[in-house]
DNA sequence: CTGCTAGCGTTGACATCTCAACACTAAGAA
DNA sequence: TTCTTAGTGTTGAGATGTCAACGCTAGCAG
């Protein structure tokens, strides 16, 4: 082998071999990120008949109040501003949300919109719950944390 | 103002407010994956030309030895026959692989693909490196490695 | 008033992804 | 042979994401 493992004799068969090779261990972060997001998706966003983009911006919208300045939504997220504009207008079509000029852009709940995140609000905390946090213990948890902060 | 947000202001402090929301935990996965995917984009992909479907496509098939069947291609990524099929028909139209029918479809590199993948390769581990695992220690990865296999 | 600059948002073009519907091939049953 | 079924690919439409270019508004200098 070209790359020491340490002593063991081979108490942990793939796990070290997966590892050894930095480009699979970004694998192994893309396919984990992939299944959790398909799984959290499907058991709320998609139970509502929302997409991911739809229930990113109607949450954050719910938890600022009900509304905000359309560039501290985008900043909020991460955002580009063609992004959530582009968003926005196929969001105000299906009557989620309206925008109105305010010195910049005011982006606001509609009832259908407050109705919808409403509804899904507690089912992503359970998802999130199931899928994710559920299965990994505590010690686990605060390790992925400070990961997560360090990248 | 009708948001109560306890005593402090700032947003994101204390590691374990956070950990506390099995929400907020999802976010900070959500965000790490996408600040790396990101970095290790930029500088590999990007830098050649080439989009991040495009990599991934010439990577398995360089792996591969250089041809595969087209199910073997979308099954080896997880992907959907539909999405394999109109991502290669794009990269044809580059001359990035040719397909060709025997039985099923046999996807292969061109020149062209072959020179695109091997003038990436290397930097696409060095990134990876730079970008994730550099950043962690031996017994973080072990610890996430163990978790994404539970996911 | 005119012109400049900067911030913010929109638009159009294109790439990507997903879904539903269709076409082709191979294998087996009638 | 003919019909059926399963496996495999393609196509078109719609949703999403990114880039470049443009338009609008406000503030500020001349």
């Amino acid at each position: 082998m070209s790359t020491p493992n340490g002593g063991a004799t081979a108490p942990d068969e793939a796990a070290t071999d997966a590892a050894c090779e930095p480009v699979d261990f970004w694998s192994a972060f893309k396919r984990a990120h992939e299944v959790v997001r398909a799984r959290v998706i499907a058991d709320t966003a998609e139970a509502a008949g929302l997409s991911e983009p739809d229930l990113t911006i109607l949450a954050n919208l719910d938890k600022a109040g009900g509304s905000l300045r359309q560039s501290e939504l985008a900043a909020s997220l991460g955002w580009d501003r063609t992004r959530i504009s582009h968003q926005l207008t196929r969001m105000g079509k299906r009557g989620l949300v309206t925008r109105e000029r305010a010195g910049g852009v005011t982006v606001a709940l509609t009832d259908s919109g407050r109705t919808a995140i409403t509804a899904v609000h507690p089912g992503l905390d359970t998802a999130v719950r199931r899928h994710l946090t559920d299965k990994l213990s505590a010690q686990e948890i605060e390790t992925l944390i400070s990961v997560f902060r360090r990248l």
